[in-house]
DNA sequence: AAAAAAG
């Protein structure tokens, strides 16, 4: 089977980046508010810093109400034509000074409240336009590492997408309201978007029509906008969820957010929280973030200021629960990505938990929302608890390796690794200001590796689990400023996180899952912009290589001969390769649009049927994009090709 | 087998 699905690259994620929107001048949430403060020098006319400051005052008086309808000092006015009256206009609604009381709504006005909403007597209150707010969350133009250019939205016509289930609704050709809020709008505007893409497409109207979504989507897909759009866009027009009659609501400071996202990695959900920020711009909408490894006192600040949508990691939020400072109870809307991956980290516990095992409303109270890589056995059960009558979406990866990605393989030994490294380095960096993301298996060979190439004057540092968040952070910061241009990573770099200017990935080692390899390589070659991928194999990568020259085939990339060699002899040896499905661990097919509705009980794609109605194609690879319909039948359902190979 | 994540 032949899937034509082989890059991860140019998604969303990565563009909202390449359009400038402020990733090299990153700062780590936790840090924001502290670090404008003090460069600000005259933070009470500043309109751009990062908090709600008139929050300050309500929440030492009480976190109020959520469904209290207070404006809480921030933008009880209205801007009906935002774009025309802009800021300049000075003056921005009854709002208090950081110091006052909120509830005093004050004859003297504070620009402070531009670029907040508010949700006031059933009615949302859009805040006023704040350009030092859009130039932090939007990017500025005139920044050319932030330019919006570049980006090949005709790559997206390419992406196959098959929608299953029972009245799947018509899927949007584009940005328009309805059923989008015109806020978004605005701010899907100034992020510079202007098509859909295709998970997008679907997403908007499946979430406008109140359906759960089972997604089967990459990074690359654009499924960050792809939830984050219809739900801003609901919440924009429905307000916050009624508030619970529990005894203390409103008194506490317990945050009662309306929308949650749980992803497993802390960068993963702080990319996430920097997205929020951008759409929930001049709206009611408080995004938070939460994440372990950070300062929980400073979190729980932060939260108190505001915490509508929540973007967090199973872990801290548990914690956060436990000291009853985050309650579940006016969830609306639950999104869980790359569902697949939480699970392989072994948080289905914590999940269950927080899904289950809380205050959270049920699945019939709220819409839920689940993206996967792959849809295995045990990411079916999942669906199945947690999603009521769903729309399973399948959707292959944007951008074609071949005309994006250079991927190059050579064979190293180990004990030439370095020297190969140093020699890359040092031949690309004249010409190439881009970065370089080294990929290795090891946390401890992360640490080696970069402290070897420092001890050789390159500019480089490293990112892995056993590092602390705030070095984390910094790797990320100096990495995407290019102060590091070269960052050695683990596992935790591969998938979603959007680091723009990325030129050249080197997995000096190769993983042993093509799919983690095509993840790493998909951190480069953004769409309108050509990346170089390296991989050193020898003959410890043997496991790989017959997924890797397939996908190198599929991707019109050139195949070393000896590579052929390796790949003929691995497939007839006795070591090394297991047949793919039966070697996945988990059983989800490899590569492509992720799986299939098993529900359908079809053999794959097209094959539809069985009283869910035909599947809506919304574009096409061409012929070969699914391959055979029974293709992904077999690695389902724990049987599998491999079963012999013991 | 290693990585990630709560402290």
């Amino acid at each position: 089977m032949s899937d034509g699905i082989v890059n991860g690259n140019a998604g969303i994620e990565s563009q909202f980046a390449a359009l400038g929107l402020g990733r090299s001048a990153y700062v780590p949430p936790h840090l924001r508010n502290s670090q404008r403060a003090a460069s600000s020098p005259s933070p009470d006319l500043n309109n751009g810093w990062a908090g709600p400051p008139s929050h300050q005052s309500s929440a030492r008086g009480g976190f109020e109400p959520r469904g209290g309808y207070s404006d809480r000092g921030r933008g009880a006015f209205s801007t009906s034509s935002p774009r025309s009256t802009g800021s300049a206009n000075g003056w921005a609604g009854p709002t208090s000074q950081p110091a006052s009381n909120w509830s005093a709504p004050s004859s003297a006005p504070s620009r402070e409240t531009f670029g907040y909403g508010a949700w006031k007597d059933g009615k949302h209150i859009v805040g006023g336009r704040n350009m030092r707010m859009e130039k932090e969350l939007f990017g500025d133009a005139t920044d050319p590492s932030k330019q919006h250019t570049g980006i090949n939205f005709e790559k997206y016509d390419d992406i196959p997408v098959e929608a299953t289930g029972a009245g799947v609704p018509e899927p949007v050709l584009s940005f328009t309201s309805p059923p989008l809020d015109p806020v978004l709008l605005e701010n899907i505007g100034y992020a510079m978007y202007t098509t859909p893409t295709p998970v997008q497409k679907y997403s908007i109207p499946i979430v406008a029509a109140g359906r759960d979504l089972m997604a089967c989507a990459q990074t690359g897909s654009g499924k960050t906008g792809g939830f984050l759009f219809p739900i801003l866009s609901a919440s924009f027009a429905q307000g916050p969820r009624a508030p619970p009659e529990a005894p203390g609501y409103g008194r506490s400071r317990k945050a009662y957010p309306t929308a949650l996202i749980l992803a497993p990695t802390r960068e993963l959900v702080s990319q996430i929280h920097e997205e929020a920020r951008k759409f929930a711009y001049r709206s009611w909408v408080r995004p938070a973030v939460v994440y372990g490894g950070a300062d929980i006192n400073q979190q729980l600040r932060l939260i108190e200021r505001g915490c509508d949508l929540l973007s967090a990691t199973p872990g801290r939020l548990v914690d956060l629960i436990e000291r009853g400072r985050i309650s579940l109870a006016n969830i609306k809307y639950l999104v869980l990505d790359e569902a697949d991956r939480m699970l392989d980290m072994g948080f289905e516990p914590q999940i269950r938990r927080i899904v289950q095992g809380e205050d959270m409303p049920g699945t019939s109270e709220r819409q839920t929302l689940m993206f996967s890589a792959t849809f295995p056995r045990d990411i079916q059960m999942l669906a199945k608890d947690f999603l009521k009558d769903y729309v399973f979406l399948s959707v292959g990866r944007v951008g074609s390796t071949s005309e994006n990605i250079t991927q190059k393989i050579e064979y190293v030994e180990d004990n030439d690794k370095r020297s190969v490294l140093l020699d890359i380095l040092a031949s690309q960096n004249k010409e190439d200001l881009g970065l370089t993301l080294v990929f290795v298996e090891t946390k401890r060979m992360a640490d080696m590796l970069s402290d070897f190439l420092m001890g050789n004057s390159l500019p480089a540092t490293s990112i892995h689990g056993d590092r602390t968040q705030r070095e984390r952070e910094m790797a990320l910061q100096t990495f995407r400023t290019g102060r590091t241009p070269i960052m050695v990573a683990t596992a935790v770099a591969a998938r979603g996180l959007d680091i723009p200017n990325v030129t050249h990935v080197v997995n000096y080692d190769l993983p042993s899952d093509i799919d983690d390899y095509v993840h790493r390589i998909g951190r480069t070659g953004r769409a309108g912009n050509t990346g170089v991928s390296t991989a050193f194999f020898n003959r410890g990568n043997k496991n790989i290589v017959k997924d890797l020259v397939e996908l190198l085939r599929e991707a019109n990339q050139e195949i070393p001969g000896w590579l052929e060699t390796v790949a003929h002899e691995a497939s007839f040896g006795s070591s090394g390769y297991r047949g793919r499905g039966g070697g996945r661990g988990r059983g989800g097919s490899s590569r492509g649009a992720g799986g299939r509705d098993y529900r359908t009980g079809g053999g794959g794609f097209g094959a539809g049927g069985g009283g869910y109605g035909s599947p809506r194609v919304v574009s096409s690879g061409g012929p070969s994009a699914y391959g055979g319909g029974g293709g992904y039948g077999g690695g389902y359902g724990g049987g599998g090709g491999g079963a012999g190979w013991w």
